[in-house]
DNA sequence: CGGGATCCATTCCGATACTG
DNA sequence: CAGTATCGGAATGGATCCCG
């Protein structure tokens, strides 16, 4: 297992005692570091939008209809904050933006395309399992 | 793409006119509907230690020991409910209850493990380009 | 056009207490 | 041991208005 599930090393490790856990730093996780972002309600749709081609602003506001502008942008910036895109403005007028993938964005797509090709080929046993779960009485 | 970054057919194409957002039904996009219940903040974690092997309710609290324990009880439900893991009851006194992967469940993990592995292998570059951001003017 | 700033609703999550 | 119930705070996300 990557590590221990909470990737880190018990500095008490041998002693055979209770660890004190409001001393741990569980950012350290890479695990959860990084699902933290990906889990996030809009990160997959960009990434995915993003992984054929670069888009505009606009038009990725079009492609994922539901999405406020305010989580856009927001989404947009954690995702080039953790190195996956890139931003790049010409400064015409009105402004236009550009936003792309970097090479890490690419290599975090690949392992998480197949994820979402999971995704799509065993929705309907997920929605099955889940419908049948809601019925059985509580 | 999966169908279109929304995942689904816009039922007046052809039309080019706007669509009504309202009408439209985002759950049945498999990429969000699943997503939602994986990136939940211990769904992974848990996902990962019960892909070794069962575990009992007590052992997975130790596991992730900064899991409440009310969070450790609705992350699994939700992701039995999902289909991914099952729980199996032992009349004892006290009880003992157990969780196991069930295929669908392994069947996620493959690809969802090699997202965790990339994580784990990419996850300085992340906090690199996460400090570079964080360091540049605002 | 591509945001920033504010305000508000919802949802998530942790702490605590109680139970078969 | 393995939960359930309740509460309150924190985080998340949406709506709206404004701005260069």
């Amino acid at each position: 297992m990557r590590g221990s599930v909470v990737n880190f090393r018990n500095k008490a490790e041998g002693a055979a005692r209770a660890i004190d856990i409001s001393k741990l730093d569980f950012s350290n996780c890479p695990v959860r570091d990084v699902m933290q972002q990906i889990g996030g309600k809009w990160s997959t749709l960009l990434l995915e939008a993003l992984s054929q081609q670069p888009y505009r602003f606009g038009a990725l506001r079009r492609m994922v209809p539901d999405i406020s502008q305010r989580m856009l942008t927001q989404t947009l910036r954690d995702l080039q904050r953790d190195g996956y895109i890139e931003r790049e403005v010409f400064p015409t007028k009105p402004p236009s933006v550009e936003y792309r993938m970097t090479d890490l964005g690419r290599s975090l797509f690949e392992p998480l395309s197949r994820l979402l090709d999971w995704a799509e080929a065993n929705h309907d046993a997920v929605r099955a399992a889940r419908a049948r779960f809601d019925q059985t009485p509580p």
